[in-house]
DNA sequence: CGAGGCCGTCACGAGCTTGTAACATTTGCT
DNA sequence: AGCAAATGTTACAAGCTCGTGACGGCCTCG
C-alpha cells in the first residue's frame, strides 16, 4: 500500500471522511476542493491514484480527467470517479474519458478500499502490499522482508523498492529512465548509470542465494526480472 | 475488554436488557433514548463503540451515524446497528453509511457479545483484552501485565500500549506516523523521533529477558515486531 | 511541597545509504 | 583483431537514519 492518493471533492465532510479512511488504510491523502486546485497539486507531485468527484464547481471532473489524460506525464494515473447515485449518463461518460472505475455515493469505506486496491493491483501492483513470489524469491511488502530459497536477503531501501518493482513487472524490460521514474520518483534527477550501481548491489545481495541470475541485463535497453 | 459502549435504543426494556448484558460482559454501558441525547453524551465523552437502533424517534439512526462519521473526533468509533427483523434495505443503507456490523432483533446476549468483540478486534485489535503471546513474550491487557520468558517486565503506559499494538500487528512494518496515529492517537502532535525514544525504552525494558530482539528496526521505513 | 515517574525534545555520534566518478570488462560490429 | 559503446565493478564523500543519553517539564502520590 502506502500510495499517495489525490482526493478531488468539493463537499468538505465527504472529503474529510475519505481522507480519514485513506489514512487508516495506510495511504497518504492529498486534498483538493476543485479541479483547478487539483491541477496545481498534480503539477507539483504526481499522485499514485486520483479519487475524483464528477460533479465539481468550476472545471468539471470530466474536464479534469481529460486534462490528466492529455498530458503525457499524468496519463497513466489511475482515476476512480465518485458519482452521486447511479447516474448512468455520468458513468458512461466517465469510463469513456478514461476513468478506471467508478463508485456511487453513498459508499462504505470497505468498498472504497476494495476498489482502490483493485485498481492499484491492475495499474500499479507495486503499490499494494501483496506478497510477490517468483522463481524462488519471496518479497513481502507488509513485513518488508525478502527471502531467497528460504534464506533471508538483506536489502537497502532502494534495492528493496527496485526488486519490488521488477518482481511486480517481471518478464518485461525496463529502461533506466523508466526505472528511475518508477522506483526513484519522477521529479528526481539522478544519473542513469546510478541504476546500474543499484542493480549491481541488488545482485550482490542475491548472490548468496544463487538467485542473482533472475535480474537480467538486456543490452542496449535496460533490465528485466525473469523467472524462466 | 472494559470498553465504554453507548447504547442508543428507544425501547426502555430492550435498552435495559442490553445494558445489563454489557455490564455482565465487563463493559461500561452509556444509555440514550434517542439520537439527540446520544449526541450530547458523545460530546462529553467518547465511547469505544456504539450500539445503534436504526429506527429511532426524531433523528434517525442513519442520520446519527452520518453525524458521527462527519465529525473528525468521532469518526473512528465503531458502530453496530440493531435492525428490526432482517430489513435488507436498512442493512444496505447502514453499511453504506459506515456501520461496522449489524445485528437483527431479536438477538441473544451471546451473539451480541461475539459481534462486539469481533468489531473491536477488527477496528482495533489492541482494544480487546485478549492475551497476546508471541515469541516468548506474553502480554495480558486485562491485568496490564507483561512477562518475558516467565519473568515480569516493567513497562510505562506508553511502552505498554506500543508493545500491545506491535504484538497485535506483528510481522508488519509500521512507520513512525502510523505508530503515532495508532498508539498515541491521531489528534496528537508529537515529533516523529519520539517514537524512537519509546522504542528504545521498550527495548531497554525487554533487555533483561533477552527478548529485545523481537522489536526490530526496518531502516528507512519504521519498526516491526517479529517472532521469527 | 518534595520525590519520583513518565513524557517529549534535543544533540551527538556511529553506521548505513546513496549518487557519482573512475576504471575494468564485455559485447557487437566491421 | 580492433574499436566503440554499453555495462560491470569498486571506491568514496556526503548525507541521512537511527540509537542513545541527557534534560526539563508535568503530573501524581505521599
Amino acid at each position: 500500500m502506502a500510495a499517495t492518493i489525490l482526493v478531488v471533492e468539493d463537499e468538505p465532510a465527504i472529503q474529510e471522511l475519505i481522507a480519514y479512511n485513506l489514512k487508516q488504510a495506510g495511504h497518504q491523502p492529498l486534498r483538493a476542493d476543485n479541479a483547478e486546485q487539483a491541477l496545481t497539486l498534480v503539477a507539483n507531485a504526481l499522485p499514485d491514484l486520483v479519487l475524483l468527484d464528477w460533479m465539481l464547481p468550476g472545471l468539471s471532473g470530466i474536464e479534469f480527467a481529460r486534462r490528466l489524460r492529455a498530458d503525457k506525464r499524468t496519463r497513466a494515473i489511475p482515476i476512480i470517479m465518485l458519482t452521486a447515485r447511479s447516474d448512468e449518463q455520468d458513468k458512461l461518460q466517465g469510463l469513456e474519458t478514461g476513468a478506471d472505475d467508478y463508485i456511487t455515493k453513498p459508499f462504505s469505506p470497505r468498498e472504497l478500499n476494495a476498489r482502490i486496491k483493485a485498481v492499484l493491483r491492475r495499474r500499479a501492483p507495486e503499490m499494494t502490499d501483496d506478497m510477490v513470489q517468483l522463481g524462488g524469491l519471496k518479497l513481502d511488502p507488509a513485513s518488508h522482508r525478502v527471502t531467497g530459497n528460504g534464506e533471508p536477503v538483506d536489502l537497502g531501501p532502494t534495492e528493496f523498492r527496485l526488486l519490488h518493482f521488477l518482481m511486480t513487472h517481471a518478464e518485461r524490460v525496463h529502461s533506466r529512465t523508466q526505472l528511475l521514474d518508477q522506483v526513484w520518483g519522477d521529479h528526481v534527477f539522478v544519473e542513469e548509470r546510478t541504476v546500474d550501481v543499484h542493480i549491481r548491489r541488488l545482485r550482490k545481495a542475491l548472490e548468496p542465494t544463487e538467485l542473482d541470475g533472475l535480474v537480467q541485463t538486456v543490452r542496449g535497453t535496460g533490465y528485466r526480472f525473469s523467472a524462466s
